[in-house]
DNA sequence: ACATGTGAAGTTATTCACAGCC
DNA sequence: GGCTGTGAATAACTTCACATGT
């Protein structure tokens, strides 16, 4: 049982995104009513989700931005930094690794992996590109923990296996499958075509019913 | 209020692609502990979520794949069809494009917006690209309604809104930013740091606590 | 006044468990 | 005996509402 529930925890990344952008523009302070009006939620919300932090606000400041911000981090990020590994560099392969290019330095793509031996050895958008033999070695030597899966839907549980063989806990799985791992082992499914079927269920019957998340 | 949740859709859209398969390997029956075992799922969310779509089991044979996956079928899709349009033909934009290509003959990507006008007129996996000033016009005479935004953040709120000023009810946002739109349109965030992150964390704190979903 | 922190209430989602049927 | 369909129970999550502090 973790002291922290998966939903709580992706609405505190989004409020460190949020408050990183407030820094940005000088903004010193906010109120949780300002918080939940930037995430479309209430602002009960967003004080429930900052007490799991260990809360700072003062009723008459609200909450310190910069010290919040910290504080989120404090829970998010691992102070050694962590290491993910991407397998399948195709198209949506290099997708990801152009986005998640330099975006959190305590969370970087440190590897990837392709079948295709033409790839291996290239670099590509600043990531080295390996062969899939090497996996267990790379892995070991970079301290992934983390592995993000954009092959296609016949390789991904061989690929989950191996990596959750090489040590890693968490998959980010982008196909179109179940994947079959070990309770020690954390999966997030980002599964595109049911995302976008059910947008075009409720466009169609649309109408009240607001919005909705990952 | 929806007479079907947002989570029992998705969940009769995996159900669907998995009735699919067990179809083109010449399986007629299924049970609910079988498609449970295949989703991760309990044998009972797996009946609750069939009542949804008006069931047909049998105590002896379970559920004939077929006739499930085309019950399932009648609730998911338009029968006249549906189509998409993409907006930000970039990394991810041409990645999402391979990816829905020829997926689902009722649900496809019709058109694709882009505001580099060197993309204008191209067609680009099968897909024409048309500069952003012919929105309005282009999704009028295709009908489309939803929207699948992969545009930098910056732009993400000036695309979602002239998208619903065009008629699109249905939007699938992969900008990371909330977007505020009508109450008569629905948003499924595709948040891609933010899974990453969530991922992170939990690989780092991991054992127990199994998986999870879109 | 107005915002925080939080127990209590409310809401939604999931699982249990059993009647009914092949 | 084992499965479906479903009311009832449970668990998870969200919102209310108010005591407290400034």
């Amino acid at each position: 049982m973790p002291l922290t529930s998966a939903k709580t925890i992706a609405r505190l990344s989004l409020y460190r995104r949020l408050l990183t952008n407030l820094q940005a523009d000088g903004v010193r302070n906010v109120y949780s009513h300002q918080l939940a009006a930037l995430t479309g939620g209430t602002a009960a919300q967003v004080r429930r989700d900052i007490m799991a932090v260990g809360c700072a606000g003062s009723p008459t400041r609200g909450y310190d931005v910069e010290q919040l911000c910290g504080e989120i981090s404090g829970v998010l990020d691992d102070p050694d930094g962590q290491a993910a590994a991407l397998v399948g560099v195709g198209n949506l392969g290099r997708a990801l690794l152009a986005y998640f290019l330099q975006r959190r330095p305590k969370l970087m793509i440190r590897a990837a992996f392709d079948s295709d031996p033409a790839k291996a050895g290239r670099v590509i958008n600043g990531c080295r590109c390996h062969p899939l033999e090497e996996m267990g070695e790379v892995i070991a030597a970079e301290g992934i923990e983390v592995g993000i899966i954009a092959v296609p839907v016949e390789g991904a549980q061989r690929v989950a296996d191996r990596l959750t063989r090489s040590g890693v806990t968490g998959l980010l799985n982008f196909a179109p499958t179940r994947l079959r791992v070990g309770e020690d082992v954390f999966v997030e499914d980002i599964d595109l075509t049911t995302s976008l079927e059910k947008v075009a269920f409720f466009a169609r019957t649309q109408g009240a019913m607001g919005r909705n998340s990952t």
